[in-house]
DNA sequence: CGCTATGTTGATCCATATCAATAAGTGTGG
DNA sequence: CCACACTTATTGATATGGATCAACATAGCG
């Protein structure tokens, strides 16, 4: 595994605090590949033989069930997935595609656990990180039960607005057809809700989206910390 | 604190393996209380000073937005609940509030903290509990995305039919009120639901279910080991 | 360029929410 | 122990959000 790739996953959290002869280990055993887009990594109901590591493109966390599928969240650099089930030894309960082009460091799961088992460090900063994922889905799980599909995306907008920096214009993460399965409705629907949010302001044009009357969009939206911000 | 609550605790995966020293200094500071039924124990958004272990009765976890509320889990004897946010260190999630006459211990969450930091099998055993609860939510996550409510209904008489010991006859284990909003619907729309499983051989008498056809029903309602399993 | 996937729009259908009325429990005090 | 009050459950009628189906437009991409 080439140096830089080292450096980019030692100042993950997740690793940052563990003994560096453990981290080492930890590497040894690990490797670095790069997907094409559209690459199905992992498919639910496997056992999680590897702890996943993007470094570079993005990743959709998805489900199915009796025919349907649904988005159940995006993983971005640099930052793992499916710790949960590699530190439960139980198969993964999402499947993991490519968006885009990736590079992802692979580390096998026994090895993992194998060192939280030596290292109170380590051990505490994959609780760090749990605990934060765990939060993160609980708050989905409120957006999901207590909004409409318009109000949800009311809110995503203005999540993503200050993910982007918090100006006027922005674009979308990704595209609305995956947008529209990860807030939990059709492609259609979505672009419903772009026009139903017209009247607070909202324009659309591609992936380009424009705030226009800021505090209008938030009247409707009623964001809450409690289900909207990213780290708390 | 009595003696009996002392093993109950001790027992839980959490802190069985912990040092006793470590167990001890946490109870010093804990303490045990009876609250009747439908008080309020936690308000989202307040900080997690408690770490809060049910001995016995039963919590409504519940969260509310811009006057809807849902309710999102419940938590039985014996079981700890907001450990993420004890553990982050960060504000509720959710608001808690007795079902019935419940004991509750609450330990201090910096002791909490503490602890975690110099127990590393304290911090495993957080790990391993933490992770379970995400599975958790994930579950419910998928349950709520890729099924109807009909379907929600199926299974969710069928995992309680699980947990009642497997018997054709069982009963609910809350009021339908409550059950609707867990499965993500109106009480008027559940009682619908269970008129729309009587096809299936599903029949209702008070909290009375009985399950007439269990293949017919288990046909129709699909159940998955990734969604529907306790504990994997 | 044309091909294919994605996005939009319109028409319609279905699931679920809402509103309203009644019934059935449940608990309380006389 | 019963009558009353109050909550919860059911049922019906209706409204609406969202899904589905179909047609068309648009945008990437080879």
């Amino acid at each position: 595994m080439p140096e830089s790739a080292y450096q980019d996953i030692r100042k993950l959290h997740l690793f940052s605090n563990m003994a560096d002869e453990h981290f080492q280990s930890l590497m040894r055993g690990a490797y670095v590949q790069n997907f094409p887009p559209q690459i199905e990594l992992i498919t639910e109901g496997e056992p999680s033989d590897f702890l996943h590591v993007v470094l570079s493109g993005s990743i959709d966390l998805f489900s199915q069930w009796n025919g349907r599928d649904t988005s159940m969240a995006t993983v971005r650099p640099v930052s793992t997935f499916i710790l949960a089930a590699t530190i439960n030894n139980a198969p993964y309960l999402m499947s993991a595609r490519t968006l885009e082009k990736s590079r992802i460091v692979l580390v096998p799961s026994q090895d993992v656990r194998a060192i939280f088992d030596i290292d109170g460090n380590f051990a505490r900063s994959i609780v760090t990180e749990l605990a934060q994922c765990y939060r993160a889905v609980v708050k989905t799980q409120k957006d999901l039960k207590l909004r409409t599909s318009l109000e949800r995306l009311a809110n995503y907008l203005l999540r993503q607005q200050r993910r982007a920096g918090g100006g006027t214009v922005f674009d979308l993460e990704f595209e609305k057809r995956r947008l529209a399965s990860v807030l939990g409705m059709t492609p259609e629907n979505l672009s419903r809700a772009f026009k139903g949010l017209q009247p607070y302001g909202v324009t659309v044009s591609g992936t380009r989206i424009t705030i226009g009357d800021q505090a209008d969009l938030e009247k409707f939206a009623k964001p809450s910390p409690l289900i909207d911000d990213f780290s708390t």
